[in-house]
DNA sequence: TTTATATACATAAGAAAATTATGTATATAA
DNA sequence: TTATATACATAATTTTCTTATGTATATAAA
């Protein structure tokens, strides 16, 4: 797939962030996910991606189970409870962290 | 210093637009500049901002020239004519990137 | 006076988090 | 039968940090 300088570290967040709202996702599932909602800006490599979700879950923050569709597996992850809070801390951060980023770069809209 | 994975990917960034706005900086004002600006939010460290100055001068974005204050060295930096290009095309690669990542994470703030 | 803190640079070792390259396997469209 | 899409995974490498050191001067505090 392809390749953002900025997107370093906010992966986790990302990830995160969908299965809060989708509840259970799968890899390849959130790779599109993601793809469409930035209309091709952000594209998910599957070498950042996989390593991502195996960390994930081994810090306790994602539970999975396998589905077979179509003579495929899948792989579903859903947030744990404590991924459930894990997601309100990461997003506190990035917030904090684009609103600091905008003003260092003057790209915040006025504020008038 | 400190430390925030969100700003992997930024410093470059960064750096070039604060020299873009204040025509010349030694690498210790850099660090105060972010610190204050960012109201210590974020925290450069030496191991990033010289590593990053040297390849910002080596890919030809930068020029240096020093002086000597107080009895200390400084080492000034100041974009060249393709570094004054480079601020622009950064910033609308964070600009576009901020946009993708507010959507992402339903952090944009209300488009009514 | 000697100790801590601030100023000012730099680099080396190590870790984190990507990219790139592979590999396996099935389904479907050309 | 070939290319593309779906679906996972991991290894090698690179990028980009953090942490730890090192050098050196100025100044304020003890």
């Amino acid at each position: 797939m392809s390749t953002n300088p900025l997107l370093k570290g906010s992966l986790q967040t990302i990830i995160l962030k969908l299965l809060e709202d989708n509840d259970q996702m799968y890899g390849y599932e959130i790779t599109q996910k993601v793809k469409e909602v930035s209309e091709g800006g952000i594209m998910l490599t599957e070498g950042a991606l996989y390593p991502a979700l195996h960390k994930l879950e081994a810090d306790g923050f994602l539970e999975t189970f396998t589905q077979v569709v179509d003579n495929r597996v899948r792989k579903y992850y859903r947030l744990t409870e404590q991924g459930g809070k894990e997601v309100t801390s990461k997003l506190d951060e990035a917030q904090s962290f684009i609103d600091q980023l905008q003003t260092l770069l003057n790209l915040k809209p006025a504020t008038k």
